[in-house]
RNA sequence: CGGGGUGUGGCGCAGUCGGAAGCGCGCCGCGUUUGGGACGCGGAGGUCGGCGGUUCAAGUCCGCCCACCCCGACCA
């Protein structure tokens, strides 16, 4: 049972966020460091953003699989960039059934290497290409700061990895698989993102080109929602994937890997929650509507319930809750149901039940409005339509609102204080460094739409052709 | 791993000078309630984070350890 109030997020983002995630259940704290229960109400909403993204990756080509959690050591160690990146964040088995192993196994923190192993095997001729596997799996890295959601040790997720004939191919993949992203958070979960190109500084271990989508979160600050990557042949040379071309000519393959965590309920929590608790996108909470029927004497509540259960029949479509509870008021469960982001709520009362109607609450708008119970269900339809393109829209408006063009670097070290900035930018790791160091802002992403044309860099003043995201970030 | 903080019923906390472990919420039972977080009465629930020390006596004083949270470095 959820405790009375929230912390404001305005006076404290990071404990609302923290409070909130055990008040509405959506996860609790495991009992290792660091590791996360995912509680039956935010793994409904997973398992809604998995559907929702597992529909797109089927309709694009691509089948599921699965592969070894253990990966060995030497595995990673094929792959000089990819091991230097991971190995300071591995979780390695020594001993099994007792006794110590001949080599180290990791917990997998990702599957590039073992996949590729496979795929070596697997991939003989240009006639096997391409390969287009997703995986559904969780993925373990030692994190020293976690959050819930956010980061955690282990972390659920799907990652898929993709082989092609050339080069051109796998791009087009990446850039397929972004724009999948980027149309799943938009259209499914309400959260604007921009799309772009990772720095050098940023980009995967072991990788060619990184790319992601990036969200505001309601704090201003970036997060990462989803990320695709460009391998190019460093892979297929650590593993020797190899196939036959038409000519007979053994060739290497180019591959892809693309990823989007739980992480992405912590994105959904953060972009759309306020003071009341949760605000969840129709299209994906794991409860569209509520009922909560009000009643005092015996004779009301019959009355009531008779109404109540007609217009829970009109609505089977919808993912419906009827909160019949008896042992709590309605007040209490409007409050409740606020809290656990709700979109929308149905209250049938006894002046409901005399008026032939029922009472609507959206969770994004305050106020309510009443409606026959006929056609209630065409209502309850366009309702839930409405939020998630009014959810979409505030976001979009607060993303803009909050996004800056500063004229100087003494401005743009003010506005990444609380907000983005679309800059100017050289493009050097080195300067990238220093603008880390003197504002704790970073390069989030270099748009993939870009204004052309050519400008200074915002810091160091040298011609600069792109422009750049940057922020403080989770 | 560096800096700061906190560990006392499920949760949030109080506990003075070392001297009988408390409060609020939640939980269980009964009754009255129910259109914005109801109320009364009666209950259950604790090796005070762990180990060691000082003392006639430790939640309280001392030492070490552990865990968690916040801020940094690292990361999806």
């Amino acid at each position: 049972m959820p405790q009375e109030r929230l912390p404001s997020r305005a006076d404290n983002f990071s404990d609302w966020y923290n409070q909130l995630v055990l008040k509405a259940e959506m996860a609790d704290y495991g009992p290792v460091r660091g590791t996360m229960v995912v509680r039956p109400y935010g793994w409904t909403l997973w398992e809604n953003i998995t559907a929702a993204l597992d529909r797109r990756f089927k309709a694009t080509g691509h089948v599921n699989a699965a592969f070894p959690l253990l990966i060995p050591m030497s595995f990673l160690q094929k792959e000089k960039d990819h091991v230097e990146g991971f190995s300071p964040q591995l979780a390695i088995v020594t001993i099994g059934g007792g006794e110590e192993l001949e080599e180290p196994l990791v917990v997998r923190p990702t599957s590039e290497t073992i996949i590729g192993h496979m795929y070596a095997k697997w991939i003989e001729s240009y006639r096997d290409l391409p390969v287009l596997i997703n995986v559904w799996n969780s993925v373990v890295r030692w994190e020293l700061r976690t959050k819930l959601f956010l980061r955690t040790t282990e972390f659920y997720w799907q990652e898929g990895h993709t082989a092609h004939a050339t080069a051109e191919e796998a791009k087009a993949e990446t850039q397929q698989m972004l724009e999948v992203y980027a149309d799943f958070a938009e259209n499914e979960a309400a959260v604007p993102v921009i799309k772009g190109r990772k720095s050098g500084r940023e980009k995967f271990a072991g990788g060619v080109d990184s790319y992601s989508v990036e969200a505001m979160m309601g704090d201003t600050r970036a997060l990462q929602a989803g990320t695709s990557h460009f391998l190019g042949e460093n892979f297929a040379k650590a593993f020797s994937i190899q196939y036959l071309n038409r000519e007979n000519k053994q060739q290497y393959v180019s591959t892809t890997s693309w990823g989007l965590s739980t992480r992405f309920v912590g994105a959904i929590i953060m972009v759309h929650g306020d003071d009341q608790g949760l605000v969840l996108p129709p299209r994906l909470a794991p409860f569209q509507v509520v009922i909560v029927p009000i009643y005092k004497t015996e004779q009301e509540r019959s009355a009531v319930m008779e109404q109540t259960e007609r217009v829970q029949q009109s609505l089977a479509e919808f993912r419906l809750k009827l909160d019949d509870r008896e042992e709590v008021t309605p007040g209490f469960k409007f409050n409740d149901w606020e809290m656990r982001g709700v979109p929308l709520r149905i209250e049938i009362g006894p002046k409901d039940v005399e008026q032939g109607q029922v009472t609507l609450a959206r969770r994004d708008e305050k106020g309510r409005i009443r409606a026959p119970v006929e056609g209630v269900a065409q209502l309850v339809s366009a309702t839930l339509d409405e939020i998630q393109a009014n959810m979409l829209n505030k976001a979009r408006e607060f993303m803009r609102e909050n996004t800056h063009d500063p004229a100087d670097y003494a401005e743009f070290k003010e506005v990444v204080k609380s907000g983005w900035a679309d800059v100017w930018w050289c493009g050097e790791e080195d300067c990238e460094a220093k603008i880390k160091q003197e504002t704790k802002a970073t390069n989030r992403v270099i748009p993939l739409e870009q204004p052309g044309g050519q400008g200074v860099c915002i810091r160091c003043g040298n011609a600069a052709t792109e422009r750049a995201i940057f922020a403080r970030a989770y």
